[in-house]
DNA sequence: GCTCAAGTGGACGACCCCGTCCGCTTACCG
DNA sequence: CGGTAAGCGGACGGGGTCGTCCACTTGAGC
C-alpha cells in the first residue's frame, strides 16, 4: 500500500484522470500522453510520475466503466428472464462501447498485469457464462451459441465507424438487433433456417501494443 | 496520357506494387512508405516520384482487387437464384477483406479523387442494388433490408481482430452467416421473431485520413 | 516560521515518419 | 558510339511522440 499522497498531488491525479477519460473517450487510447498532461494543465513529468505506462492509465480510467459492466451482469443474473436478461448484457454493454472508443478499445485488450481490472473482467464473463447456460436451458437462446460469440459481437460492435455518435449509436443497435435475432433459439432450428453455423473461432483479446488497427 | 516509362522504370514500379501489396496486406495501409520502399529495393524519392501520395499508391495496388468484388457482383447477377447470390456476394467479400487488412481499409475508405476506383466501387454497388431488390421480391431477403446494411456488414467483418488469418477467416465466417440468416425473409416475420429493427443508420465511408482506428 | 521531502514543470535527447532536393547513373535514340 | 533527359538513391529539414532528468516550489509537521 503507498503512502497517501499530498493534497495536492491528489488533486492533479484526479485532473489528469478526467482529462484523460475525456480524451480516451473522443480520440481513442492513442492520445498523446502529452495532450493528457496539458489538458489536465500539468507537465508531463507528473503525469509520468503517477501513471508510469499507458496501461496504467488507461486501466485506472476505465476501471469503474468495467464495474459497471460487470454490475449489469449481475443485474441481468437477478432477472427471472434469462433471454430478457442476456439481451440486455449484449445491448448496454455495446452502447457503452460505441459511445465511448476508449472504452471500446480497452474492453477488447487484455492487460495481462493489471490485475483488478483483469479480475472484474473475468468475474463479468463468468456471470455472462452462468446467464448463457440459463438462457439455453430455458430454451430461447441457440444451443450452438458459443463463449466465443460474445467477443464476436463486441468486435462487430467495435467496427462501426460513423461521422456523428448518434449515427454509431444507431448503426450499433441494428446489428446488435440483427446478432441477438440470430441467437434466438426459436429462429435457429432446421426448419427453413438452413445449414449449421460455421464453427466458432477462438478469439484472443487483442494484444498490446495498441493496435486498434495493428497487431 | 503520360507518356510511356523507361524499361527500368516501369520495372521499378511493379517492385514497388508488389512490395506495397504484400506490406498493405500484412500491416495495413498505414506502413511507412520508406518500408515500401525498403522492400522494393528502391529509394524513396523512386516511390514519390511514381506515387505522389499514398492514396495514389493504395487505390492502384488494390484497383484489380476491387474489380474482383464488382465480378463477383456480375456473376451474382446471372445467378437465377438471387438469394444464393447475395449470400456469395457478401461471403466472398467478407472473405477478401479477412485475408488482407489493407483492402478492408481501402474498401471502406473513401477515396473522393481516384476516379475509377471510385468509378468501380459505385459500379458494384448499383449492381449489388439490383440484387437486393430481385432477392426481395423474390421473397427470400427481409423487406427491411436497407442499403446501409451491407456497409454495416463490412464495417462489422472489419472488426475482427484475431492472432492468425485462420482464426479471424473462421470468426468472419460465423459472423456473415450469423447476419445473413438475420436477413432471411422466412425468419424476419412477426410470429417468433418479435419487434422490428432498429432503423438504419446513414453509414459514411471512413475519411482521409486513413483511420484504422482514428476517425 | 522553518525544514525538508514530496511534488512540479519544462527542457531535452532519442527515435520515427514525411516529403523534397540534388548530384550521380543509365536507358534510349540517332 | 555518344549525348541527353529520364531515372535514381540517399541525405536532409521539419514535425511529432516518448520518457527522463533536474533545478525549483510547496505542503505538512514540528
Amino acid at each position: 500500500m503507498p503512502p497517501a499522497l499530498r493534497a495536492d498531488a491528489r488533486h492533479n491525479r484526479d485532473r489528469i484522470l478526467e482529462a484523460a477519460r475525456a480524451l480516451f473517450a473522443a480520440r481513442g487510447l492513442d492520445v498523446p500522453m502529452a495532450a493528457v498532461a496539458r489538458r489536465a494543465g500539468v507537465g508531463v513529468a507528473t503525469l509520468y510520475r503517477r501513471f508510469p505506462t499507458r496501461e496504467s492509465l488507461v486501466t485506472t480510467v476505465f476501471a469503474d466503466q468495467l464495474r459497471t459492466c460487470a454490475g449489469t451482469v449481475d443485474e441481468a443474473l437477478a432477472d427471472p428472464d434469462p433471454w430478457a436478461g442476456f439481451c440486455g448484457v449484449v445491448e448496454k454493454v455495446c452502447a457503452m462501447n460505441v459511445l465511448d472508443r476508449g472504452f471500446a478499445a480497452a474492453f477488447l485488450t487484455a492487460f495481462p498485469d493489471a490485475a483488478d481490472f483483469e479480475a472484474t473482467r473475468v468475474r463479468a464473463e463468468e456471470g455472462f457464462a452462468v446467464l448463457t447456460r440459463r438462457a439455453k436451458e430455458a430454451g430461447r437462446l441457440r444451443a450452438d451459441f458459443d463463449r466465443s460469440d460474445l467477443t464476436l459481437v463486441f468486435m462487430a460492435n467495435n467496427g462501426i465507424n460513423a461521422p456523428s455518435t448518434r449515427a454509431a449509436l444507431a448503426a450499433s443497435r441494428r446489428l446488435v438487433a440483427l446478432l441477438l435475432h440470430s441467437f434466438r433459439a426459436d429462429v435457429a432450428g432446421p426448419d427453413g433456417a438452413g445449414a449449421p453455423l460455421p464453427p466458432p473461432a477462438p478469439l484472443d483479446l487483442y494484444h498490446l501494443p495498441w493496435p486498434g488497427t495493428g497487431a
